[in-house]
DNA sequence: CATGAGTGTATCCTATCGGAAATTGGAAGG
DNA sequence: CCTTCCAATTTCCGATAGGATACACTCATG
């Protein structure tokens, strides 16, 4: 392998890397290809269970395949890829109907309270943090390209991440982003293009706004009332199953 | 390394592999290995920060590098290790005080959910587990040895994991499993013996109890109080702080 | 047509090498 | 004589290449 360069010329790939993981200086190969396998099974959309073979990934990627295979494992504990002993690994399948409807669930429960305890936060970047995420939404409406949809629910993703961030938790951090690589993949799947930005991002704004005077109660409700939305925004396209009722308790 | 044996001459190990994994015929070395290290973190009570040699730690387990490597790396993601690139893994650190906090808090979250949904099950033999683990529990009341420890907390572990199953989502279900490793750990060395079987057990009773006669409020109230039960009990041991409001909302 | 042996392929594991980081030893300066 | 800084050594992580084993497929046979 030639010695400035890790993953084929990896030119793209190296601006990424560059752009996000600056900070890390120290950063193992393997962690450079899980982004890449992430990036990868994000974006080209590859088809539910494609056998993925570790050895011509390993030739086309210009690494061995130790590192392939450790981020493979990370791959299967965050959802992307399926594994079968002595038989391999294989892209994941992609969420049924009512598998979203059970994410969108476990959402709705953890999400409100990430909102709420975000607006006791601290963090002068946070507001504007969340500004830049939903301007670049506003930017992909209504644009059906694939590139736009990526960028789109990127912000969205990050969007919702930086609030679980700023909730303090890292618990609740953790469990909510297992939750995004899904959403956004049923998604790609279910139209591939950005077809409500417009209510997204009406709804994103209600949360800001109870998150910019601190209002725990109204960053709860308004984020409450997104998932729901989102939730029955997919169904009208899809049909039944519907939300079923959201079970959700009074502030003791 | 001999023919029939695969972890060291692995005699104790293969019996627990036969009586937990029977029915999975195919399993790869590294699954054996990351069960074999799971339960050696969580019994051990390895010290936190101790460095993992992954040299030493194959030589002694009598594989090769790539297995425990694998394994570690599911370890990372569980919560169990954390990894420094360039420089090793070493024993993730025991939750702080603050941190438990944030973990029972999105146990509240989840679990008074996965109870009710739980309390719809079909699942004939989901009654009759639960008891099980509660007999088991019941079983080492009192009892100081680590041993006793170790399988009540197995136990405990085990009764919230058939819940959650039982709840027939699988998001709700990951995103607990995650957490039950670091409250095993934190109650490991805050006290690490058993002291509070008599009110876990009749804790636990509720809920079965209205598991039994299908009354999802009930199951969820109970489960509910439960985990706050739980959370004071560390608090009462450990003083301040304690568990801040729980923020829980009506049934819509 | 069903069944079983044989061949090919890919996974999984092992053995080994390069290289980065921690450590120990020594020399220079105060 | 003690402290501080630098450098060589050692240790161990990260990566590579190759071999053993299990599975899938093909083809011959009852």
């Amino acid at each position: 392998m030639a010695k400035g360069s890790r993953l084929q010329q990896a030119a793209d790939f190296e601006a990424v890397a560059a752009a996000g993981g600056a900070l890390d200086s120290r950063r193992s190969l393997s962690d450079d290809v899980y982004d890449h396998m992430v990036e990868f099974v994000l974006t080209a959309g590859l088809a539910p269970d494609t056998h993925i073979n570790v050895d011509s990934l390993a030739r086309a990627w210009h690494v061995s395949q130790t590192p392939i295979r450790e981020a493979l494992v990370r791959a299967e504990e965050a959802g992307l890829v399926t594994r079968e002993p002595l038989r391999g690994f294989r892209i994941a399948p992609v969420l049924s109907s009512a598998e979203f409807s059970q994410l969108m669930h476990l959402r709705i429960l953890i999400e409100p309270y990430s909102a709420a305890e975000a607006s006791k936060s601290t963090d002068v970047t946070l507001i504007p943090t969340l500004e830049a995420h939903m301007a670049i939404m506003r930017q992909a409406r209504n644009k059906p390209g694939a590139q736009e949809f990526s960028a789109y629910m990127r912000a969205d993703r990050e969007f919702h991440d930086a609030i679980a961030a700023a909730s303090g938790n890292r618990f609740v951090r953790l469990a909510l982003s297992t939750t995004a690589v899904h959403a956004h993949r049923f998604r790609l799947f279910a139209s591939g293009r950005v077809d409500d930005a417009s209510e997204t991002v009406a709804e994103h704004s209600a949360v800001v706004d109870a998150l910019r005077v601190r209002n725990a109660d109204a960053a709860s409700t308004a984020m409450y009332r997104h998932l729901v939305s989102v939730a029955e925004r997919v169904y009208a396209d899809f049909g039944p199953p519907r939300l079923a009722p959201v079970p959700q308790r009074q502030m003791s």
